[in-house]
RNA sequence: GACCCCAUGGUCUAGUGGCCUAGGACAUCACCCUUUCAAGGUGGUAACCCGGGUUCGAAUCCCGGUGGGGUCACCA
């Protein structure tokens, strides 16, 4: 195949990947603020698949250079987000590497030296304004309908006036020379152009000479031999000052990929308000991680044969830039529970046993009081959404109902002849030769004949004094399952309930 | 406001000038199956933002508009 390739020149079949020059090393590199956002976990997924299709590394890194937003705890919070959407990353400040440290704050003495570096070689200059006359200037220009850009006044000023203002504060600003432009060569956008008039001689160290986040991502990367940079779009507007610094050190600029954004169903920004927004929010609803990252990956990306449920192999066999979308998407909890439901019928039942433990350990649920979990979550796990629904499912098999549906009850209770059915029912089943789906079957249908009513008027009754609901499992495995003593109990606990009037509705 | 990105059903998307009467998935509606629910099956509703070009031919290329998003810090 022979296509015309993003810089115009015709290419073979796909000219990103350098394999034959160089190992492909991508990162993620979250500020440890919080939670693992669904965004960031889709950026790092996305990273993480791309390095491991190329033979590649992944690389995390954590950008904790001193800020208020620091959150405790963060940083492990993230790296379990990661971990269990399967995302694994080769060298991090937990596993270590050759291109450490992997913690900003940790790199300082290298920021700063490069700092030193560009001031040393004329390309930066030390600035002495104050932030009061910034604002001034901008006020200033903003009155006049112009962008807000430094003058670049103190570019004036050389070593002889820095040693005479020895005691005062003072950034450390980069400069950017005011014509031509800089174009980011993105490998999902193609190229995008900004003017260097737009750009001004933007600060690469603060007045403690700790580096301001365009200039340590720069050293950071090129540090850690990172070759492409695939991160948030929001990231796209900030590239060419990122570029710039790259030139000025003459160091070789990476390969960028923006991904598009993930949106609130409202169109806006996705922020609390929306709901879960973090990947630890979902998993604790009751979403499979094994779902969340298949549907991650289908937000912004689609398979060449258009196939959606794709494990994390397939995945990385599959994946590649040039299918990401250009466009910002919109998460659909929807389309994400059924993704789920897909992973709960098809994963091995040991993996869904064992997934669905705290959540059935949250309800209260012994499981070492009635059937083996296994074959309780087999009974249930194809008509559930998610983890919780799974957990509701079993419930019944081992506590008995505390509670009746309350349609149910007004439908299947109500008839004079439904306690005593339920008597005569447990009667039976207490006698019954032999406790096999297939022997219930026909005890149903024997029974259903001899009082002259359809099967289905003694099944319903019998499932909501069994389970307290009017759906789930085939009724013959469910008592099956729950036992011939707890069975008939609870047909008659159910029948005393009628007769007093007082069956506890929900 | 300036700059940048983007624009296919409600949502995720396929689509790189003729294969498009625009395909798939989720959701939704109807029917079938059925001991309930789920699953499954069948069928339906539903989209190329607008306006100009280019071309024999445009969802696809160009320009303009509109709309949405992002960035403009001594935050990351």
């Amino acid at each position: 195949m022979t296509r015309l390739g993003w810089l115009g020149y015709t290419v073979g079949t796909d000219p990103r990947p350098r394999r034959n020059c160089s190992v492909v090393r991508t990162r993620y590199a979250p500020s440890p603020s919080g939670t693992l956002h669904i965004g960031g976990a889709r950026t790092a997924l996305f990273s993480f698949l791309y390095a491991r299709h190329f033979d590649g590394r992944f690389v995390l890194r954590v950008e904790d250079t001193d800020q208020t937003r620091q959150v405790d705890g963060s940083e492990r919070a993230m790296m379990r987000g990661l971990a269990s959407l399967g995302i694994v990353w080769d060298e991090g400040p937990d596993v270590g590497g050759d291109f450490g440290p992997y913690r900003q704050s940790e790199r300082l003495a290298e920021h700063r030296e490069v700092a030193d570096r560009l001031l040393a070689d004329g390309h930066a200059y030390r600035c002495y304004c104050t932030p009061e006359e910034l604002e001034r200037e901008r006020a200033a220009r903003r009155a006049q309908g112009l962008p807000p850009r430094y003058s670049g006044r103190c570019r004036r000023l050389n070593p002889a006036d820095w040693a005479e203002r020895q005691d005062k504060a003072f950034v450390v600003r980069l400069k950017v020379s005011a014509s031509g432009s800089t174009v980011v060569d993105d490998l999902i956008r193609g190229p995008v152009s900004f003017d260097n008039q737009v750009l001004d001689d933007f600060v690469l160290m603060k007045p403690d000479y700790t580096p301001v986040y365009n200039f340590a991502v720069v050293v950071d990367d090129h540090g850690m031999g990172i070759t492409h940079v695939i991160r948030g779009e929001e990231h796209l507007s900030n590239t060419p000052k990122q570029i710039l610094v790259y030139e000025a050190l003459d160091w070789p600029v990476p390969q960028f990929a923006h991904v598009p954004m993930i949106l609130a169903p409202d169109r806006s920004k996705l922020s609390k308000r929306h709901g879960a927004t973090s990947v630890e929010e979902y998993l604790d609803q009751g979403i499979l991680p094994e779902a969340l990252r298949n549907y991650l990956l289908l937000l912004g990306w689609s398979s060449p044969a258009g196939n959606e449920i794709i494990g994390l192999d397939e995945a990385i066999r599959l994946f590649d830039l040039d299918r990401v979308q250009h466009t910002a998407a919109i998460y659909d909890t929807k389309k994400l529970e059924w993704m789920t439901q897909q992973y709960l019928k098809t994963l091995p039942l040991s993996r869904v046993v064992e997934a669905v433990k705290p959540f059935a350990e949250r309800l209260g649920i012994n499981w070492g009081l009635g059937p083996p979990l296994d074959v309780a979550v087999a009974l249930v796990r194809e008509r559930a959404y998610t983890l919780r629904q799974v957990a509701e499912g079993i419930r019944f098999l081992y506590q008995p109902p505390a509670s009746y549906d309350g349609q149910g009850v007004r439908k299947h209770f109500t008839a004079p002849e439904a306690p005593g059915r339920l008597r005569d029912l447990a009667t039976h089943l207490d006698v019954l030769e032999e406790w096999s789906h297939d022997a219930l079957a026909a005890l149903y249908d024997q029974l259903a004949l001899a009082w002259g009513v359809k099967r289905a008027e003694l099944i319903h009754p019998t499932r909501l004094a069994v389970s307290g609901k009017t759906v789930g499992p085939g009724l013959f495995e469910l008592v099956q399952t729950v036992g011939r003593d707890e069975t008939a109990k609870r047909l008659r606990h159910a029948a005393a309930l009628i007769e007093s009037g007082s069956v506890p509705e929900s």
